[in-house]
DNA sequence: ATGGTAGACCTTCTA
């Protein structure tokens, strides 16, 4: 089963380019990061009729997260808890209905920046609301991955120029160490356990011809339970999305990334 | 030392 996550920066603007990259790879389940619009105008129809079951957690404007699976999704539940007054659509999660059945979380971290802001202080609860989260999973002793763009720089080897990202972020060491709390919770960061042979980068800026010059970061991953990370087959990292020439639509700035879960019984 | 891009949407914010 391949699962994947793609901040698509505007899933209405960039529907074109999602529709064949579906075509192409033929996810079973996909999580969107950044949909930019409200549940009601989101594309159900697209993807419906390309076989998917839809579960949308929309905003306007900014944010919005969903999931979309070949399989029947159950339990879906919109939001992280922790916070009250929290209006940002960041969250989405879903048991996917597979043989094999699976958790699937839609994750997008607050960007944070600039730091010592309130955005960072945050991007700090966030963060710890996350990790609740993720602790109560595990005790459920499932097949989870938590898939997203986690605006997290883990370590030098996955940015470009390491200088560039030292006041950002991105990369603030305490929010590398709530990365890797998560992670000590019990998940595996999938492309550590399996990282790609030719590109480790997920997001490459618009500006400054950052694509051109392969200047990208690491910051979209999949954090599997250890019953997922024992299934763990392969992690592709679908570089060629970025410079995609479509002629009604630019690409996103981040790439689809996947992991391939062994799923025979 | 600065500006460089993209999307939503109304003017400026977020990334």
């Amino acid at each position: 089963m391949k699962i994947f996550t793609f901040n698509v920066n505007s899933v209405n603007a960039r529907l074109p380019v999602i529709l064949d990259w579906f075509r192409e790879a033929e996810p079973d389940v996909c999580a969107l990061q950044e949909l930019k619009c409200i549940d009601e105008k989101f594309p159900y129809e697209a993807f419906e009729s390309l076989g998917y079951n839809v579960a949308v957690h929309g905003q306007k404007t900014y944010n919005g997260v969903a999931l979309l699976s070949k399989y029947p999704l159950s339990e879906v539940t919109k939001g992280l808890a922790g916070e009250d007054e929290d209006d940002h659509a960041r969250y989405i999660e879903a048991l996917v209905e597979a043989p094999v059945p699976v958790r699937v979380a839609s994750v997008y971290l607050p960007n944070g920046n600039p730091v010592g802001t309130e955005k960072y202080a945050y991007k700090q609860r966030w963060y710890k609301r996350l990790q609740d989260r993720a602790k109560a999973l595990l005790a459920l002793e499932e097949l989870t991955v938590l898939s997203g763009d986690f605006n997290t720089i883990p370590a030098a080897e996955d940015c470009y120029r390491e200088s560039v990202w030292l006041d950002d972020a991105l990369y603030q060491p305490e929010i590398r160490a709530a990365y890797r709390t998560l992670k000590n919770l019990g998940y595996t960061d999938a492309f550590d356990a399996m990282p790609c042979a030719d590109n480790r980068y997920t997001y490459w800026d618009y500006q400054a011809g950052a694509w051109q010059k392969n200047e990208g970061i690491r910051i979209d991953h999949h954090l599997l339970s250890p019953q997922a990370a024992d299934r763990l087959r392969g992690v592709e990292i679908h570089k060629h999305v970025r410079g995609s020439q479509h002629e009604s639509a630019k690409p996103s700035d981040h790439v689809p990334i996947g992991v391939d879960l062994h799923t025979e019984n």
